[in-house]
DNA sequence: ATAGTAACTATGATAATCATAGTGACAAGA
DNA sequence: TCTTGTCACTATGATTATCATAGTTACTAT
């Protein structure tokens, strides 16, 4: 693709999110993050990019301070990639997403057997739905909040994905 | 490009929407259509993207039943875009991808400054801040309740942009 | 010495995106 | 009527991101 417009530096918020959230490769790397996937090669095998596309995004999160590349191997050296709290705080986009999906864009195999995610809320554990305020105790929900519980299906799906 | 996996049809809700809204220009169409722009002209002016990328992706968007192609005039035959209720539930996405900027994504204009668009509860006025609950009435918030007032830095960059 | 694992990098084909220009249908003014 | 203008697009060619596949580096294990 030829040079496109940069939105980094736009005052509207939407446009700068957008300029990082608008890829498909980093939505996907951002949800394996936060499902606590942190080796290259799980992210690679999780979302079906290619090396170089999860190679090249993880640098650029990492670049913009949303991950960070640890060594949890010295010999032999080997690294894998946490969120920072700026990447913790797009967890409210990636479950808005998952909300909206869950009401209006429908997985063929799933269809009205209720989420593919269930989130329970750590401190009273209630399951919240798709609500962003607690339906047991009231209190609003972040990342850390909650706790996720892939369906069995979904499961199986990401067992064969990742072998 | 070549062709990449299709994720519609994956049991994880965050693909599904990834598959949608991984999508630089959609990003940036829906905020017009949130915006009240609905125009094909003023999206292709506001977002800088050019007219064909805009045709196809407004056009995937009504086949995705997300936006309607409305006639607003016969003579001269004129159309613009509305989003449907599918497409009024992505606000609340756009609404967390704007408080992630706001909060982390800082613009350089206008740092400290406060936020380049201020969100006031319709029910009672107050000015939510970041908020998914009002901090004035406690009601939950969604796409309708809220009213966005851009910042006057905020409206001259888009008329800049817009002519 | 061979095989295996993890985290990448290299290469070539394909197709999405961009900039620019053009089209069709109509309205308004000279 | 002739020109100019508006709006919603479509057409064309150059550029480049992405993909599939294969290879590399640096170790460990047998």
């Amino acid at each position: 693709m030829p040079k496109r417009a940069d939105l980094s530096d736009t005052l509207c918020p939407v446009g700068r999110s957008a300029e990082l959230l608008g890829d498909r490769a980093v939505l996907l790397i951002l949800r394996e993050l936060f499902f606590g996937r942190r080796r290259f090669e799980l992210i690679a095998a999780n979302t079906g990019l290619g090396p170089q596309l999860v190679s090249a995004r993880l640098k650029m999160l990492v670049s913009e301070d949303i991950a960070e590349r640890r060594a949890y191997s010295e010999r032999p050296v080997r690294h894998d990639y946490w969120l920072t709290d700026k990447g913790k705080a797009l967890f409210d986009v990636l479950y808005a997403m998952r909300n909206w999906a869950e009401r209006w864009a429908y997985a063929p195999a799933e269809t009205g057997e209720g989420p593919a995610i269930r989130y329970l809320h750590r401190t009273c554990g209630a399951d919240v739905g798709t609500a962003t305020i607690c339906p047991g105790c009231g209190a609003e929900l972040g990342y850390g909040d909650l706790k996720g519980e892939p369906s069995q299906a979904l499961k199986a799906e990401q067992i064969a994905r990742a072998g």
